[in-house]
DNA sequence: ATGTTAAATAACCACCTTGTTATATAGAAT
DNA sequence: ATTCTATATAACAAGGTGGTTATTTAACAT
């Protein structure tokens, strides 16, 4: 019961649920979200720790960057992700972060 | 996006899912939960709060009481309140609240 | 080896949460 | 009306959360 609250408590946040949204999308590095989120870049990486933590994302690395991706086969939290990633699918502040992506280069976003 | 995260935040705590779990099979006045949870009144009242903000539950006055139950019509949270139903069905914890339920008498347990 | 850069971690702060106790409120009974 | 009791609310303390800035770590490039 613990795990169940707690795996809750990760989608409870609204800055990981945009996280969400994102990578339901592509894979993305920590400084791509930064800018996109509009938060620090510590900020995420604490975020997605968490998310990793429960199972929600995985991570490769990819030369300089880290990518961040949804993982699909967690047991426990797969129900979950697949009905947060439809009920997203028309949230505006969701659709606002893509249109935003689309205009991101990894190169030029990161921190300097 | 907001309101998502604040129904996921209302299943994020270990007590409200064991609120949920006993609600599932009965209406419960607040002393009763009180007593099955181990906390307070007060603290329970809290709770029952939140999640009827929410709509995951209802009231309705009985005599002395108020009988608390589960909100099954309510359009936004009825999937993840059914999901939340099915995996605490055999929860250890929850199965514990309900046989400490069964020995309680509504008369004898509320405060006073 | 050295320098560069993405990401992780540490330290700090403001705010929120959940428990408590104490008190107020409202319905039922006399 | 007064009393009794279930519930709601207020006020407080302890711990957690999420943001920040500063710093460390680790991978790549030269």
């Amino acid at each position: 019961m613990d795990e169940l609250a707690q795996i809750f408590k990760v989608f409870s946040d609204k800055n990981r649920l945009r996280i969400v949204a994102l990578l339901s999308n592509q894979k993305m590095c920590v400084c791509e979200l930064a800018f996109v989120l509009g938060v620090t870049q510590p900020s995420i990486s604490r975020h997605l720790k968490k998310m990793k933590t429960m199972g929600i994302i995985c991570d490769e690395q990819d030369g300089f960057w880290t990518n961040y991706f949804l993982n699909c086969n967690n047991l426990r939290t797969k129900t979950i992700l697949k009905h947060v990633e439809s009920w997203l699918r028309d949230d505006s502040t969701a659709l606002n972060d893509l249109k935003k992506l689309d205009m991101v280069d990894r190169t030029k976003v990161c921190c300097k």
